[in-house]
DNA sequence: ACCCTTCCATACTCATGGGTATGGTGCGGG
DNA sequence: CCCGCACCATACCCATGAGTATGGAAGGGT
């Protein structure tokens, strides 16, 4: 891999540092990786990391906020040729598809940081912001789609939110359902997805609803 | 709490140990739990548990599969008395509301599983039987409501999966988001995840989404 | 040249916890 | 009565890995 162990600047250690453990715990998941193997991944030792990281847990945060930026970056870069609304949206979801639902990396260390935010406010507000900032991201690329009229107006917000539970919800069922994570799979998941912005049953539905009578039942609000 | 150290009949030392492992592995994950704290809140020691178990790993499958069963359990009792279609697909969402996405512990538990799954596959497999028996349960309340003519007919299978799927996003969020887990918001969720089934937006508003018009400021999407 | 600061490697400490070895206790049956 | 098995407690082993102590090399300033 590296031909030379030439030099490498100290000040590009940290992000070097945070690359490879991003790399590790994407690989194995935080609890199954040591401090030595980060790194060795690095191309140094246990000594240099502890003089640019204070303890596993800074490296942790590192790790996810260069996730984070990585992630911003990319998207960005696969939207920024496309100039039409809808396809800018298509292309947002094809790539959070590809990154988020169906790279088994990517599962693992976004499935390690929920556990890990369960005990840790920093790691919890750190994800609080990334998923605010594609949260507006979303909703800033649907507003666009249904001004242009390329999408039925109304609810963005919601339609966003509807949206985004549902490729955290199959993120995890991809990771024990392996047939719905293929690559062949990628298509329809977009479909499916890009569907919850066309609320008139536009998606290959019988169109046989007649009666929409809203329920008026008492709740019974037991356990 | 135990009044006596009563004699406790071997024969129910399993379960007794798997409740014990559920409940504190529902308090602090799997990780941080260790099998002295299991047997002794079980009221035994470790070797007790080694008889009873081979290994860590053999119990925490046995806690999982008591978790399913008395879920099972519990949302069937929870349906039992309700003769209404709509009303015992309602209940039922309010029961996995309450107990999946709202609770604090059911999450840490579940988050651990998550975590398990992407290494062992028995547990993965588990995990698997027991989402297709939901994904079937509701299936036969959705498609049993729409044959009474109390939901909109049609895509029974999608809406459930959408409906799950979603639930389980709304489950992560609740974890880094505890404003959208408090019980005050559950009657709200329980609407949205409802409105799934009704594809007209006859959909009540969630809180806090004042103006549902479509937004035309032009945002600088910076960082 | 010299020192001094920065950066990194080596070798250690030490707490943790899964797993095991072993010995004790109660109880049913011969 | 006592033997033996089921069941459980105690004490141990030991691999792991986070964190630390310490010393050495590189490089810049004077």
């Amino acid at each position: 891999m590296k031909l030379k162990p030439a030099r490498i600047s100290a000040a590009q250690m940290p992000p070097r540092l945070a690359q490879s453990a991003f790399e590790l715990f994407a690989e194995r998941g935080f609890a199954n990786v040591n401090l030595d193997q980060i790194a060795a991944r690095a191309g140094v030792t246990k000594g240099s990391l502890y003089w640019h990281y204070r303890s596993k847990h800074e490296l942790l945060l590192a790790a996810c906020n260069l996730y984070y930026r990585q992630w911003h970056a990319a998207v960005h870069a696969a939207l920024a040729p496309l100039p039409d609304p809808l396809e800018r949206l298509r292309a947002a979801l094809a790539f959070s598809v590809a990154s988020c639902v169906l790279d088994r990396q990517n599962r693992m260390f976004t499935i390690s940081l929920f556990m890990l935010m369960q005990e840790d406010a920093l790691a919890r507000a750190g994800w609080a912001q990334f998923y605010a900032a594609v949260r507006e991201f979303y909703i800033g690329l649907v507003a666009a789609a249904q001004a242009a009229g390329r999408l039925p107006p109304g609810a963005a917000r919601r339609r966003v939110d509807l949206m985004l539970e549902a490729m955290e919800g199959l993120k995890l069922r991809a990771g024990f359902e392996p047939q719905a994570a293929q690559p062949a799979e990628q298509q329809v998941i977009i479909d499916s997805l890009l569907g919850i912005f066309l609320p008139q049953a536009a998606q290959a539905l019988p169109a046989g609803m007649g009666k929409t009578q809203t329920p008026r039942s008492k709740r019974t609000n037991q356990r």
